[in-house]
DNA sequence: CCACTTAAGCAACGCTGTTGCTTAAGTGCA
DNA sequence: TGCACTTAAGCAACAGCGTTGCTTAAGTGG
């Protein structure tokens, strides 16, 4: 055997060494995905070692340890197809809970979701983000305890927190937030989980939405845009499957994308960015101008990055979501007829972002599921170029 | 123990399962990777095994196998630092070859490169790629075969094409290439492969450059932009490490974005697109203004992706360094300026895509190589969020 | 000269997914 | 009713991975 054929982890890039534990835990959140992502129907053994790659018995071994620790049961039975009927297995999903923590303006919002992702408890509460930090903590340390009183859960994995940015996800610290400077450095994720005494997660709001997005679809969904038009305009890019945020969190700077040269000056200092454009329009009750303008964006965001679709979210959107639809999906179309020929595709798909006003913090709560749950559904199979 | 702490290898988002093979791939990949990076200096098994976070028992034995396949050598002592001195390890370059095919409009260049992705031999021929297949394939086999022809050389692994796009990279066929269009659904890279009897991979000549521009980064090096100006305009993406290609080998259409709503029509068909403001402004000699288009969607992309670093390259830049440097610098500092405050970077850094003429063919060779060698250099050490 | 430090290898080991075979539980035709 | 066949899943033995514990190699420094 020569050394020309390293299989290079499936593709993988990845950047640290790997030993046993690590392949085992590898495989097993790989199981652990396709398990959740098959819901309620199950999925059997056989199909999730099609889908691994792995040998049956290997998955008999990993579903063996996931029912002994609770997180997955068996299911029922298929019908036959000519010999012994299989054997369904679905996740568990009460097993686990985690927290989702939607830290806006001027409210809060927290879920507690199961391990499938759905919220068994919600609260709302009205919150002044600039109003300090004893105050807020304080407040966010009340709501938790609510949501987490309920005595005899399951354990809690941990609290996934969004904010809007500028902050940092690697060291959970908060930059310079618009329109509350004096969050200003704080070290948000470490203080919460001191407080709560649980691993904590924070991302910026629009990450978060496009983490708990990227679960949902159907298996194989490479790429996506989430645009979240508020009282700002941001982003959150999911890339190959997994969530993109840049080397310092600042991925999705959606907003001030320049589109028109020379144009309105913008809040930022710079000219013609698409923030700007958008907010003027809404503001002087133009909302074909704002969607147009969000379009274009849009637009600029499928044709550099070659995502597959556009989901759109935020109060603004969702005050008038057919306007914006309309107004994208043109853009989009628009778009596509400069791209004639076979092999290219049609008008990329524009949506509405699922969940309503509860999409950051259902995705919040993802920042903690996620890493149980390894990569996205596979896309190829094997067979690399050989 | 619970099962809350899934290590979910390394922070990896895989998508199929890992055996035994191919954890040990994993890992000789990764040292492989390390003793490139390291260079002509080498590297010892002590700082390999800290840099892998292996332990040093693993690293001599991954390291004993690289060297009894010819891979990798001693390259002498360190000196001591109070105890026996460590031995230099350092890749062999010239163990094995790769051949980068660079398919131009008007010209065809071919390398061969060894391990360390250094040019051993190149040529240089014109070609008129909208000559028809035959006569194409027929050039470009007799200029791979006298890069061959040196006889006693080490094993080729294989042959790296790069072409302007589109195109597709995972099934290897051409699609509506511009000015071309009679290689539409031409089987590029597996008609090339069956001709030389070796492994073929095709990209867009975008997405080869910057994949060999993010080898000879410094460690670390996360996220950074190609721009490459010629007859058309276009961008390769390496984001947090890895070559973005997206699902369609798609991702990079920089020239069609638009900057400027309502602006010049553009020969796709839109308005206001970077690539004809640029086009039109170097047509009329006005070397500021292209630079200032191709400026402002640079800082869109550097707002948007949160990138490091901005590299220019392509014929039209290599013509007129200074004013295209100049041109995208300001833009970004303009950029800079908006975003005051401790915690966000300063302006990100242009520079010239080192190559010159040649970083096309370099980074298609590159193709072949980069599978060997496993993902980038480690950022994060190891310690999670816990 | 000897204690100490650092580098690297040898041998045994635990644990991973794999292989080979057996058992379980259906279908379908004579 | 019986038997051949098919498909699902588990048991047991195994090869191979990185790890652990210890030994050897080769320097520095008082």
């Amino acid at each position: 055997m020569t050394s020309t054929d390293f299989p290079s982890f499936g593709g993988v890039a990845g950047s640290v060494g790997a030993n046993l534990p690590a392949l085992r835990g590898h495989n097993t959140a790989l199981v652990l995905g396709l398990l959740r992502a098959a819901g309620e129907a199950g999925v059997s053994r056989l199909e999730l070692a099609a889908q691994t790659g792995l040998t049956p018995q290997a998955v008999s071994k990993i579903t063996a340890r996931l029912r002994t620790e609770g997180l997955a049961a068996e299911a029922g039975r298929r019908a036959s197809t000519g010999g012994k009927p299989a054997t369904a297995l679905r996740l568990v999903p009460g097993a686990r809970h985690a927290v989702g923590l939607h830290l806006d303006r001027d409210e809060l919002t927290a879920v507690r979701v199961d391990l499938a992702g759905r919220a068994v408890a919600v609260r709302h509460t009205p919150l002044a983000l600039a109003a300090g930090a004893e105050r807020v903590l304080g407040t966010v340390e009340r709501e938790v305890a609510a949501l987490l009183a309920g005595a005899a859960g399951p354990p809690v994995l941990g609290v996934g927190v969004a904010c809007p940015g500028p902050l940092d996800h690697t060291s959970g610290v908060l930059h310079r937030v618009t329109g509350a400077p004096e969050w200003d450095g704080f070290p948000l994720r470490d203080v919460l989980a001191a407080r709560f005494g649980l691993p904590a997660v924070l991302d910026k709001d629009t990450n978060a939405a496009a983490l708990g997005l990227a679960q949902g679809m159907p298996a194989g969904a490479g790429s996506f845009g989430y645009l979240h038009l508020g009282t700002g305009l941001g982003a959150g890019l999911v890339l190959g499957g997994s969530l993109y945020r840049g080397p310092r969190t600042g991925a999705g700077e959606f907003g001030h994308q320049i589109v028109q040269l020379d144009g309105p000056r913008c809040g930022c200092g710079q000219r013609g960015c698409i923030e700007a454009l958008c907010l003027a329009a809404v503001a002087r009750g133009d909302l074909p101008g704002a969607a147009r303008a969000l379009g274009v964006g849009a637009a600029n965001l499928v044709e550099l990055l070659d995502i597959d679709r556009v989901l759109l979210g935020g109060r603004t959107v969702l005050d008038h979501p057919e306007e914006f639809l309309g107004g994208v999906s043109r853009a989009l179309a628009a778009q596509a007829r400069t791209r004639g020929g076979p092999g290219t595709r049609t008008a990329v798909s524009v949506a509405l972002a699922p969940g309503g006003a509860r999409t950051v913090a259902d995705g919040a709560a993802e920042l903690v599921l996620a890493p149980l749950f390894g990569g996205r559904p596979p896309v190829r199979q094997a067979g690399q170029g050989d």
